[in-house]
DNA sequence: CAAGTTTATATGAAATTTCATACAATTACC
DNA sequence: GGTAATTGTATGAAATTTCATATAAACTTG
């Protein structure tokens, strides 16, 4: 690999470069509304389904499982999410938002909303779907 | 943002988890051979050229300056890397591989081009093509 | 169905990252 | 040319992540 290909052509770098500055303007709002990026994550994957297992947060976020169990018991001392034993199997613990949870995930859904349009507006038509269609292809090879 | 769209359709995650899931099997064999993703990121972006401050390599890998720093100052405690002094600022570090950290990084990205070749094959050359197309325009938008 | 295996989560200790800030060198500006 | 900002890096303390492993529950199989 030459010098410059690295930063400027090589795949997936370009992949994590550009979802690192897609994302670092809406990421600075997160982060001052006191998240980090995993814990608006949580939030946002939590919003509108019933309830996850710690698992499945941890595949959603992209954490590991350790990470996300103490992330998950810090969310919950802020009254952020609850956890409840789940009724099938025993081993796998239950997470879901709060009141204050679904209250707080509320205006930050809606500026990712916004800040989405922007992106999607910015690409136009054609490339927006072309890139949801590559990236999807991507993400199932895994 | 209903309930699906966040993990299935909001593009922000899109690229994150394609760009988690396009190298997972790459980063699996780097942490294999030591290393982190990062420093793997340092070492291949230092490969071809003769040096680069502190303040470079921590736009490259996507990490904080406090970070770089200290990874750094790891990577010297390993002979991978050296830093010198800057002739013309002297606030600024610079750090170049060592002989080791050049013999170190070899293989590392001769399975890095592999890796992006079987990526762009099952791709197709239009997809490929399209998709860097893409990716860079987002990245400038930054 | 008992013993062995796998799976889901938790946890303590170690390593890393981050925040805040310090320091030094450069640049601006009057 | 001398302050006043600004910029680049380092550093200590605090927070977080990670690794290794523990624990408990669910499967598998003879």
């Amino acid at each position: 690999m030459a010098e410059k290909e690295f930063v400027d052509s090589y795949l997936p770098y370009l992949l994590a470069r550009a979802s690192f500055s897609i994302s670092s303007e809406f990421h600075a709002q997160v982060e001052a509304a006191g998240f980090t990026v995993s814990e608006w994550r949580i939030l946002a994957s939590l919003s509108g389904v019933k309830q996850r297992t710690v698992g499945e947060l941890a595949d959603i976020v992209l954490a590991k499982q350790p990470t996300v169990t103490k992330m998950v018991l810090r969310m919950a001392d802020q009254g952020l999410v609850m956890r409840a034993a789940c009724t099938q199997d025993k081993r796998q613990a239950w997470v879901s938002l709060t009141a204050k949870g679904k209250k707080t995930v509320q205006p930050i859904l809606k500026n990712a909303a916004l800040h989405e349009k922007q992106i999607l507006e910015s690409l136009g038509d054609v490339q927006s779907k072309a890139l949801k269609v590559i990236l999807q292809k991507l993400i199932l090879k895994a």
